[in-house]
DNA sequence: CACCAGGCAAGTA
DNA sequence: TACTTGCATGGT
């Protein structure tokens, strides 16, 4: 098997489902808090959780950052671990609150290393996290990986091993492809869209999908 | 019924 | 450093 590059790898991707637009959310505001609720999580129950806060007009700012825990933990109950990510998000709003008071667009003109810095010193954001927050929400060029990226990169034989952390995946991607916010915006989004669609242990479809032939060439 | 889903932190050796 | 465990709901 030939190793296929990334490029080719989101060449195929993009040719076959087209654009995502993503984030599945319609403000920054939006993101950031359902980047907290899909750890680890499917994402329609993300979907239940947001719908709650957002049909008694509770997704904003104001609103969740002054919110009891055990309402919060209540209205994202759908999420799962519901208690672990109402601290969690609190935590989150109570940094932005500290250091950029709570206005999210102060907070997406700070600079990427120092923003990357804040958020991963907040209890409850690891890299994933922190890096869609600034990927989605902030615009800023930093490589999302997640465990479909993982799984992708080690499928096709691009990961250094098994072992290969976080840090070593998404530098793979940073220095092998232009580093603009709407192409690794797009190139996550897809990665996502074919594990959801073909990578699936309970039915997988494999020889379905557009990578298919490419790794088996 | 068992397994899985767009993590993360804390504990143990 | 390298495992292991807790956290929890809803879909298949």
């Amino acid at each position: 098997m030939v190793k296929p590059s990334l490029i080719e790898i989101y060449d195929r991707l993009f040719a076959f489902f087209g654009p995502q637009h993503w984030w599945p959310g319609e403000t920054p505001f939006e993101i950031i808090v359902g980047a907290v609720l899909t750890q680890n999580t499917a994402w329609t129950n993300v979907e239940k959780a947001i719908a709650n806060l957002k049909d008694r007009g509770l997704l904003t700012f104001e609103a969740m950052v002054t919110l009891p825990h055990a309402t919060l933990a209540d209205l994202i109950r759908p999420a799962g671990y519901f208690n672990v990510k109402a601290s969690r998000l609190h935590n989150l709003l109570g940094m932005i609150q500290d250091r950029y008071a709570g206005d999210l667009d102060l907070f997406a003109q700070e600079e990427l290393a120092a923003l990357r810095q804040n958020l991963l010193e907040v209890k409850g954001i690891g890299p994933e996290t922190a890096d869609s927050i600034l990927l989605y929400a902030a615009e800023k060029p930093t490589f999302v990986i997640d465990a479909y990226t993982h799984r992708l990169l080690s499928r096709h034989g691009l990961a250094a091993e098994e072992g290969a952390d976080y840090h070593e995946m998404q530098e793979l991607f940073m220095a092998s492809l232009p580093n603009t916010p709407a192409l690794f915006n797009e190139y996550h989004a897809l990665i996502v869209r074919t594990g959801k669609e073909f990578c699936k242990k309970t039915n997988p479809r494999c020889a379905e999908c557009p990578l298919f032939e490419t790794l088996n060439s």
